[in-house]
RNA sequence: GGGCGUAUAGCUCAGCUGGUUAGAGCGCACGCUUCACACGCGUGAGGUCAGAGGUUCGAGUCCUCUUACGCCCACCA
């Protein structure tokens, strides 16, 4: 305890508590506990390449806040943090850094350090996957603490103890033991599949990952011959596919189309015979009604290409650039090979868009189209980081299927949605979901493929069948370590083995954070006290990725969820809906100098106005209101403690016992909710509680508290500011951990964040102890009508530009039998606070107030 | 094209299961050196609850449609 100062000051707090709370370890997870007694949460571990932004700040305090609540009700708290190191940025950021470039076929380097000046390299300097992922690893330990800062200046009550990287030895080996088991129950396979490809980044994307945006395109008419030699025009934005083509598809409904369909149809300029089908997704209206399927111009195309189990031709490489084929080689027969052969070799080595513009020309030339190209804009599949639209390549990759829908949404009905309405959008998600999940990114930071593959005598490598890594030898990373049963000297020789060069999806690894952080593969009697967790807090748009994967593996691995709450936070918005500029030398959207200007507490104030599943708008004036609140709390808090306020003792004064009743019910619905994550709620009840307790309450007993009214009146005061004081600073204390702890340390031992929260039948059980004068009076309204005369009190003194401790020569106060009898409890209360010398009743319908004021002094 | 959400004072938002003259804070106006706080205190002005129908004794609150904005999804020849 420590003495109440006598300037109480914001100044210098902030530091000063959050070196406390490290040093005595406040927020350190007690593992002594059983599962009942924790309360677990799956922090989002953020993207550490991204830029620190208010919305960061915004979600992680809402946790924050709601970890403080559940610690204060007695539960456990294991609150650890990860961090998200997985993605293009970091590698980007190294490259540049470092001046390397990563090639998985080479072999570790452990004496490798990178060129001092990377920029006068002519060219990047080649390393192995695990030296390249070393440099990654140093880069990225920046990068963590620019966000250990943020988030311990925000007061995050955190054990960094637990701290995790998605690319990291536990991440790795749990990632790579969880793939292993869907392995060996043919949940996840190894398959050769039509997939997405952003040719600029050499990699496959997933579904999640792409997003549509509208480029310019044009519709090309080509004429098809028909299987009578009658012209067949169709519209396409893609005649560089031509060579590609499998089939023509019209709809089953098309009267048009309905007399060819089972005929055949030749290709122009390469005469390959293609079949004329029927299917519900080609659309009568768009072009000429029917459309050519390429193999593959988009995921139309994969799914007719599936569905009417098509042939396929497939003319785009990974590179974006069209292959070498030979016409008249099976597959690819032609009704003239020779000049199918010509006209294809003017296109193959060239890409897309070259060859769509000779293309064309070729068409042009042979009288094969209609009409000039008709410009369009049409949306196009993009990856999101992506600069050229997605192609579709067929390659070697690693799966996992989904379990049934029906399955998937029972999960997502079993779970605890705040607010309730996100789930729908996991239902649409679910319920659009097309094949199965590719977890394989051609990156090189991020956790390895624990496999390799055979290598036949003649040095062909069999990619479908893969040799896995035993259990017990993870981690692996198959570049350096070495397969059962083979030797280092076979890597990569006839009759030896190759690495699988690939690492999984960013999501593979992230879906297990949950089993990842409670110790899943490395802690067996943590994961018993943690897993399943409690609460899984996150942003809205990542609910068809991280949540629904999550989902996913939770169910396959431990048949249930992987949390029993979800908790979806809006995002952060700018007042003016446009981006904030830099410009000025003023950064209003940088959070540490947000909180330089206003404090972590009336930042975290502001954070806590965005309700669950809400946009916040960014705004200064909140943090203002934030910091004028934090100190009131200094201030009033100094006020109460003044005057000998004490939590025990008895209140026998009916206006005590009224405020104090009225604390109860915000205690309640404080209380009620927080249970429901609704800690907006929670802090707008407190705040106007608070704000009405210093201008009416403060101001009635302050007299009274000075001892003004004699011993028992005083000593009434006392206890019942003390245990007001104790219950508002609890209240607060999950917004404003700062200032709560600094006024709790004034007087209480020990951290007010480790206190229990206030009992609201307790201080029910207080303010209706009827020993004394009040008996069984409707306690709650003695405060309010007492407050309302000296409002009207206020008012005749503010109408008479009057100070406020005017002296008043007489009230008469006009109300009812029953309203009076309240007022007469708190009578002498209100005549000192006023400075009213005569006090007056008079019964009647209509309050009124009569006020006489004397001349000053 | 489908789905979800939002629309209440100049601004940011409350208003829970429909019930007396619609609330708060900021901002604004007018005041007040009051012994916790001038980083303060008091008082006041300010709203056809997006629009149109409907249910009801009664609707900001329920239903239908419309409009605007935001987000998610979609098969993009």
């Amino acid at each position: 305890m420590s003495t109440i100062p006598e300037k109480p000051s914001l100044e210098g707090l902030e530091a000063r508590w959050r070196a406390r709370w490290e040093s005595d370890g406040t927020y350190r997870f007690d593992r002594a506990k059983d599962r009942v007694d924790v309360f677990s949460i799956d922090t989002p571990p953020p993207t550490v390449s991204g830029a620190l932004h208010p919305g960061h700040v915004c979600s992680y305090t809402h946790t924050d806040m709601v970890a403080r609540y559940q610690r204060m009700r007695g539960k456990e708290v294991f609150y650890p943090m990860g961090w998200d190191d997985n993605g293009l940025n970091v590698e980007r950021r190294v490259q540049i850094l470092t001046g390397t470039r990563c090639d998985p076929s080479l072999p570790y380097d452990p004496d490798f350090e990178p060129p001092a000046n990377p920029a006068k390299l002519k060219r990047p300097i080649p390393v192995s996957r695990p030296n390249f992922q070393e440099l990654c690893g140093r880069v990225v330990e920046q990068l963590e603490q620019a966000y250990f800062d943020l988030w311990s200046t925000v007061g995050l009550s955190v054990d960094w103890s637990h701290n995790y990287r998605t690319v990291g030895p536990r991440a790795t080996h749990a990632s790579q033991f969880g793939l292993l088991r869907l392995l060996r129950r043919g949940i996840a396979y190894r398959g050769e599949a039509p997939t997405l490809w952003d040719v600029d980044f050499q990699t496959a994307v997933a579904q999640a990952e792409m997003q549509d945006r509208e480029i310019p395109g044009a519709y090309h008419k080509i004429r098809f011959e028909g299987p009578d030699g009658q012209a067949l025009w169709i519209e396409t934005t893609r005649p560089e596919l031509l060579p590609a083509c499998v089939a023509l598809v019209a709809h089953p409904d098309d009267e048009r189309y309905q007399p060819l369909f089972g005929a055949r149809a030749t290709t122009p300029l390469f005469g390959a015979e293609v079949p004329i089908v029927a299917h519900g997704l080609a659309d009568p209206d768009k072009g000429t009604g029917i459309a050519m399927i390429c193999t593959f111009g988009d995921t139309t195309d994969v799914t007719w290409w599936r569905e009417l189990g098509l042939g396929l031709r497939t003319v785009v490489q990974r590179d974006g650039r069209l292959r070498t084929v030979a016409w008249g080689d099976p597959g690819w027969e032609s009704a003239d090979p020779a000049a199918a052969q010509r006209h294809y070799d003017e296109l193959s080595g060239k890409t897309l868009k070259q060859a769509q513009a000779r293309i064309v020309e070729l068409l042009t030339e042979g009288g094969l189209v209609e009409g000039e190209p008709r410009p369009i804009t049409h949306p196009v599949k993009f990856w999101e980081n992506g600069t050229r639209p997605l192609e579709i390549v067929t390659s070697h990759q690693w799966f996992i299927r989904y379990p049934d829908k029906d399955v998937l949404l029972a999960r997502g009905k079993e779970l605890a949605w705040w607010p309730d309405f996100m789930r729908v959008r996991y239902g649409n998600w679910v319920n659009g979901l097309q094949g199965d999940w590719n977890v394989t990114r051609q990156r090189f930071f991020g956790v390895p493929f624990p496999a390799w593959y055979p290598i036949d005598g003649g040095g062909n490598v069999d990619y479908l069948t893969p040799i896995l890594a035993d259990d017990d030898s993870l981690p692996v990373d198959p570049t350096t370590d070495v397969p059962p049963g083979y030797a280092e000297g076979q890597r990569n020789q006839p009759g030896g083995f190759a690495a699988d060069p690939d690492v999984m999806d960013t999501w593979a690894t992230s879906s297990l954070s949950a089993q990842i952080v409670s110790g899943w593969v490395d802690d067996h009697d943590l994961f018993a006290r943690t897993f399943p967790m409690d609460l899984r807090p996150q942003a809205h748009e990542i609910i068809r990725t991280w949540l629904f994967y999550s989902v996913v593996r939770s169910h396959y691995e431990h048949d249930g969820l992987p949390w029993a709450n979800a908790a979806i936070s809006g995002f952060v918005f700018d007042p003016d809906r446009k981006k904030l500029s830099k410009s000025a030398g003023n950064a209003p959207d940088d959070p540490t100098a947000l909180i330089e200007a206003y404090g972590a507490d009336a930042v975290r104030y502001w954070a806590a106005g965005g309700r669950p599943g809400m946009d916040l708008a960014l705004d200064q004036g909140q943090m203002r209101i934030g910091k004028r609140l934090a100190t009131k709390l200094l201030n009033a808090s100094r006020f109460a403690l003044g005057t000998g306020a004490a939590t025990a003792g008895a209140v026998t004064e009916a206006l005590d016992r009224s405020m104090l009743a009225a604390l109860a019910d915000l205690v309640r619905e404080s209380t009620l909710a927080f249970d429901r994550f609704d800690y907006a709620r929670a802090l707008e009840r407190t705040e106007g509680f608070f704000w009405s307790f210093c201008d009416d309450y403060l101001e009635l007993v302050k007299n009274r508290a000075y001892g003004a009214e004699g011993d028992a009146g005083q000593a009434s005061a006392r206890s019942a500011l003390g245990l007001a004081l104790q219950t508002q600073l609890q209240l607060f204390a999950p917004f404003l951990p700062f200032v709560t702890e600094e006024v709790w340390s004034w007087w209480r031992e020990g951290s007010i964040h480790r206190s229990s929260w206030p009992d609201a039948d307790g201080l029910s059980a207080i303010a209706e102890d009827d020993t004394a004068d009040a008996g069984d009076e409707p306690l709650p309204e003695v405060l309010a009508v007492a407050a309302a005369v000296l409002g009207e009190i206020r008012r005749a003194k503010s109408e008479d530009k009057r100070s406020m401790r005017s002296p008043v020569a007489s009230v008469t106060v006009t109300d009812t039998a029953d309203r009076l009898a309240l007022l007469a409890l708190a009578a002498a209360d209100v005549r000192s606070a006023g400075n009213v010398a005569s006090l007056e009743t008079v019964e009647g319908e209509v309050f009124a107030v009569a006020v006489t004021l004397a001349p000053d002094q």
